[in-house]
DNA sequence: CCCATTTGAGCAATCGTTTGCGCAAATTCA
DNA sequence: TGAATTTGCGCAAACGATTGCTCAAATGGG
């Protein structure tokens, strides 16, 4: 509150006797420390006795690096967010980065946040997880003037990316269902104009090829990522004749608007039909019944692309580029092999 | 990516034809413009075709403002945090700053974060919403040098809190339960350490003590902020005898693990027993059967936590100080009439 | 027409660090 | 012992903006 001066680096100088450029040596360990045992200790100590702490404007403006990472999400009440955001801070303040949490809902009209973080030196590098039409992102991240890697998506065009295998997230679930004995399976798809939406769709697709199943287009229904086009997807996908007898969701976000909406169908989950999905979160266990997952390294994955930013803005690595495995299933009450009529 | 040198000050005075100064102060709109408009109609356009933009550092060093703002929270995968922080990004941009989301999950360990923050002039002032106790709080933010409000609790000794009226939201969710007819109303408490724990608590007593209820320490559990509390908490109710007819949980988190414990118990909800939480949040909907819940304003909170705190730092303000009341029952189907045997 | 006032814009100091360079003292080597 | 290094530290120039002053030109009043 009280409006006190802060110490500077002068101060710490004078209490230890000794020059500004001589306490800044000391405090950032240079390499070849042509500082005196004796000298360091007493500047160590002043500093520790004035509660010394550096300016990060001052020494930002010198040394034109923040120490601070940009994130931009397109929504925080999603968990998968939530999941990768929570394993960035952790890596981030790990390697003594702070993490600026973008919020950019509005894909096309939100023109200002790359430019706000980016461009004003706000930031030392950024990771980009929105859902702009690709050639769109391309066409921002063109501009961006510092080192940037995409989220949760690969990119033509883009090499620092890090995404998920999601093709084989979606097969070997999709083979899961098979080996319960489902032979007519429903696909509650994600968005069918992005990367993750396309390629478990395509994963979907191999797994029933392989297993001798013809795909019918009648049995996919685009639900995105949210509750609602969940209860919609479903909804559309019950006027099949005949019905699928098990549902494989792109995120568990449709899934539990699918539990919903079979609910008020009156169909029972796992007996009438059974219900999986991608990404396994703390909801998982709470629906009713508790939902068979696959599971994604969401934490892992805000980890991975963030110790990859830094690397890259140290200099240490010049290309981030990952594709993260799935962790495999987890399965729960929502799934079980169909009923024989 | 190419390390192009950032386009300055100077080299818009430069293509303006004019000195620094003058730029500066066309584009910060100084208060008396002794600017004629030529000049400034100059300036502006070489602002624009430069694409100029100013270096955050070097305006923040001179200004010792950074338009950044912090906010702590202990948890991310919370929803009622998530909310939180959307309303205060929102708040936040719409002012003109950036929002700095620090995750404090160890309560006691951590020592840096308000340091780091605060202290190094990263940000120009801090909200909290961590579970420290309220000592231990106070003594730290003592040594703030920023502005700073406590969001989502109340404080002794601090005059800026931004919080809710938890007594009313418990008290008004169990008048709702009795209005039901319910007399033996179980509660799954918060932390009973902390501000919204024992707020609740009491507004849980008050209402059944307004009805005439002797109030029954047995059926009190608490139950913290998580699913596996809620689990727990349940299963020590269901212990008392006679058994509660309905619950009313202090977050939507401990409801769900209600929910969870009770199917396990084979109690129908809300046949056998009504369930009700405090907090809405999409969650909510997905249970089952979809809980019924006393909606708080969340984003509202951050919104208002957020314009408070530049208010304190433009000096608009001296004081933030707000109760936010409950915004009424969303009933849903896991609330009922009690059984009559 | 002359002096007082206002207007418009430049000068230069400043914010707190970092860092290339210089220079004395201390050390090494022959 | 004298020259060549090495060691330990200070000097001062950046970094890119903001802002109190200064000062000439333009304006106004009598």
């Amino acid at each position: 509150m009280t409006k006190k001066r802060s110490v500077r680096l002068d101060d710490v100088a004078t209490a230890a006797g000794v020059h500004t450029s001589t306490v800044s040596r000391v405090l950032n360990n240079e390499a070849d420390h042509r500082v005196s045992a004796e000298t360091r200790e007493r500047v160590l100590s002043a500093a520790k006795e004035l509660n010394y702490h550096p300016n990060a404007m001052a020494r930002g403006l010198r040394t034109s690096r923040t120490h601070t990472l940009g994130i931009a999400v397109p929504q925080l009440d999603n968990p998968v967010f939530a999941q990768i955001i929570i394993g960035a801070t952790a890596a981030a303040h790990s390697r003594g980065y702070d993490l600026l949490v973008s919020l950019v809902e509005d894909v096309s009209g939100e023109s200002g946040v790359y430019e706000r973080l980016a461009h004003n030196n706000r930031v030392d590098g950024l990771m980009v997880s929105t859902l702009e039409k690709d050639e769109v992102l391309v066409e921002t991240l063109k501009r961006a003037s510092v080192p940037y890697v995409i989220v949760n998506r690969k990119i033509r065009g883009v090499v620092n990316c890090v995404a998920y295998d999601s093709f084989a997230a979606a097969k070997e679930s999709t083979e899961y269902l098979l080996s319960l004995g489902h032979r007519r399976i429903g696909h509650l798809a994600g968005r069918l104009t992005g990367y993750n939406g396309t390629k478990r769709l395509a994963g979907y697709y191999a797994a029933l090829n392989a297993a001798g199943i013809e795909s019918d287009p009648q049995m996919v229904a685009e639900a995105g990522y949210t509750l609602e086009g969940g209860v919609r997807a479903v909804r559309s996908l019950l006027a099949c004749k005949p019905r699928p007898t098990a549902l494989l969701a792109a995120t568990v976000l449709s899934a539990a608007g699918a539990l919903k909406a079979l609910y008020a169908a009156g169909i029972i989950v796992p007996d009438d039909m059974s219900v999986m999905s991608i990404h396994d979160v703390q909801i998982a266990e709470m629906l009713h019944p508790p939902l068979t997952t696959m599971r994604l390294p969401l934490q892992e994955m805000g980890r991975v692309a963030t110790l990859g930013l830094v690397d890259l803005i140290e200099g240490k690595a010049t290309v981030v580029s990952k594709l993260m495995r799935p962790e495999g299933l987890l399965i729960r009450a929502s799934t079980a092999p169909p009923n024989k009529l």
